[in-house]
DNA sequence: TGCGACATCCCCCAATTGCGGGAATTGGCA
DNA sequence: TGCCAATTCCCGCAATTGGGGGATGTCGCA
């Protein structure tokens, strides 16, 4: 699981919040440390270009608040965030990057992420957000918060495939795969990178291989469900 | 899985906001009607005082996002939203509420809220909240979104869904289980002695009830309230 | 007596799906 | 080296699907 936050902000108000920065494209950071310095109530600690040098001059500032970025060269964005939390369990993590892959949003978030925005939040977002972030809150982009929430509500299918599914090849089982999971076709293609096309050519052959004639028919057959037919 | 609000945004960026509100406070509601008059690009469509006002006016004037407070007379927020989004599949949904308490919460994205925001929020927040609502995403007040991570980071097993496949009529449920069992509609008719059309006719409702928006989805969102207990 | 929920059926339309071809590439394997 | 399975993509076509309207009839409730 993961330690939301223990010590709420029980110091608030006055003191300025500190905030580490974790962001190796000069340009991007320049552009937070100015925002950092406009909105009131902030107080940049530090500024790093990678993990590394952040994991060695952070702890000993205590920053509130840490805004990293997921793009860094070096250790992952999501490494960075699992050896933050660990070392500075008081400060709060708030991923600021351009990606909405829902692999790196939930990655980030087991890791120890906080919060989770996108590249184009407004600096008065972002210094709410930080704001948030350190009262024990959550700030996510909507757009992150969509995928949360869609995977929040898309549970119930009890994972226990990988059944006999015989003569599947790989290629076929990933797509089956997509498609119980709720995805239409072309989304399918979307997430494997293929061609919608190569898609609906798999499905021909799932269809034969399991005497099926429908979408929904491959799919139960997939999860062990009895269909008739 | 919740494909939350299917048709994104249709690339309007000229055209104002049509916003619906529905909140029994008249102070609040007075007060909703200001920021919406103050923020730009945001057309208030109509303001009710219930649940059951709001369903009956709120229809044929399609506004494009709508404002839910929970707590309101008669018809609770929860099954507003619930029949909202079935009747208005275009329209976003954004609880607006004093309450946090988890449970609510979950009813309120389950009952098919694409936002949620405690008040408090600034009428800025709650401006780019109702457009990004709009715009396919999800925006949720920190301490909301706080919940909805926790309760998905902490669930491995026994997701627990939000409701036994909610308000579906005896009829919708026998069509349901026809396709859960790989029949095809047209087969689902014959089993069931009526017209193909009656059948699309009910699917179609089932798809809104549900959040879906395919047969496969339907049958998945199905057999996962089965799987409950 | 009118209203709303349910159920039944119909029409239309655009997009998707299922299914039949064809074709090129890759990597084994005999 | 030739064959084959797996993958990738495209074209066309008829049927199905998803969604938008309507319209009718029953039933229970106010």
């Amino acid at each position: 699981m993961r330690p939301r936050l223990e010590s709420p902000p029980d110091t608030k108000s006055e003191r300025p919040l500190g905030v580490g920065v974790v962001e190796d494209n000069a340009i991007t950071r320049q552009l937070l440390l100015g925002i950092l310095q406009t909105q009131p109530g902030f107080e940049c600690v530090g500024a790093w270009s990678s993990a590394e040098e952040a994991l060695r001059a952070a702890p000993p500032l205590k920053p509130d608040v840490m805004l990293v970025d997921l793009e860094l060269p070096g250790m992952s964005g999501e490494d960075c965030l699992r050896a933050l939390s660990a070392i500075l369990p008081g400060t709060a993590l708030v991923v600021l990057t351009a990606h909405d892959d829902p692999k790196r949003v939930f990655a980030s978030l087991s890791a120890g992420a906080n919060g989770y925005l996108l590249k184009g939040a407004t600096p008065e977002e972002i210094a709410s957000a930080l704001t948030a972030a350190h009262e024990g809150g959550a700030p996510l982009s909507p757009a992150v918060a969509g995928l949360v929430i869609t995977a929040f509500l898309t549970k119930p299918p009890t994972p226990k495939r990988g059944l006999p599914l015989p003569s599947l090849s790989p290629r076929e089982r990933q797509i089956l795969e997509q498609l119980a999971q709720g995805k239409v076709p072309k989304e399918a293609a979307a997430i494997l990178s293929m061609s919608y096309e190569t898609v609906r050519d798999h499905l021909k052959r799932i269809y034969r291989k399991l005497h099926v004639r429908s979408r929904t028919e491959a799919v139960l057959r997939y999860l062990g469900a009895e269909a008739a037919s």
